[in-house]
DNA sequence: GGCTGATAGTACTACGTCTAACTATCTTCC
DNA sequence: GGAAGATAGTTAGACGTAGTACTATCAGCC
């Protein structure tokens, strides 16, 4: 039915021993996240985005008016380095969606805040972005989607807390 | 009650035009494909391999005797570019894991054929890799994984059909 | 007040992948 | 049998991210 499907035979075959139906399921999973990853990309293509510049002009958009967080902050979020979130911050400061403001409290620290051009710009990508998703989950029903997303988040809140539970 | 609740709290203050159900859905499926990720390529570590080396060996192993596969193939099913499959296979090749060898019906073709040291290391990783993944999924009950897998394979067949309807 | 350790951010380097260009070979068709 | 286009693989250069090391600053404690 998927390309799964045709892997997992050929696993059954090869490896008769082994209990596969996790290797299955994430499997396709990744494989989904990947496709439609592709897919999303498109819309912020349009933008003149890169996925992971808009993932941080989005992060800043729903943090809320003044819309600043610390470099360390997005790093967190989404889940990457500090190094990688300086790069992506250069970037979009020089293509003037953020600029960067030093704290009068923390010399140490700066604050990344969305310019007008930033709002703008993540407001009207967010937007296509929000249709785009829900086109292509439009192959599930209604309860369908909505069985899915317990599935998925009781699976998440399981890895994110394995993940974390700080020491 | 996970991370993409806080930010669908967010959104749904910020912009309330939207419909955002598939962005939570969305987002949990990458973000939970991301983690995941981590989790299994610390298995292929303790083997000494990256996430792509492990994958070009299990295609090469799955597809059954004699363990050939041309790298165009393997560019395809595992969803990248032939560039990049040259690197990965000179990567398996150096460590001894697969062998070139020219096809005689073919000479502009390869055939990428594991060696028994890499038949040898790619079952024996698997087999942590498929034990590793079902201790993944522990959080939901069979019923569960059972559906979670059945709305992942419906989505992904209409993801994948969407992307190649060949022209 | 000044040392010690922690924290925020960045520069530097290495790595894996992509795109585009290139070579070699095969296939088709006249 | 020879030209035109397709196909297989590789190379070269660019890009985004991670790991590490470094600077600057803050917080806690004697």
């Amino acid at each position: 039915m998927d390309h799964v499907d045709v892997m997992l035979d050929q696993w059954s075959r090869e490896r008769p021993d082994l209990d596969l139906a996790a290797v299955g399921t994430l499997g396709r999973l990744g494989r989904l996240a990947l496709l439609a990853g592709r897919v999303v990309e498109e819309v912020f293509k349009q933008h003149g985005l890169q996925r992971g510049e808009f993932d941080v002009l989005a992060t800043l958009r729903r943090s809320g008016a003044p819309y600043e967080l610390m470099p360390s902050e997005l790093a967190e979020l989404l889940l990457m380095s500090r190094a990688g979130m300086t790069s992506r911050i250069d970037r979009l400061e020089s293509a003037g969606l953020v600029e960067r403001r030093t704290d009068p409290a923390d010399r140490r620290s700066v604050r990344i805040a969305l310019t007008a051009a930033g709002r703008a710009l993540v407001d009207s990508a967010f937007t296509d972005h929000a249709a785009n998703e829900t086109a292509l989950l439009s192959a599930l029903s209604g309860g369908e989607r909505a069985t899915l997303d317990g599935l998925l988040r009781k699976l998440l809140a399981d890895v994110e807390g394995a993940q974390s539970p700080a020491p």
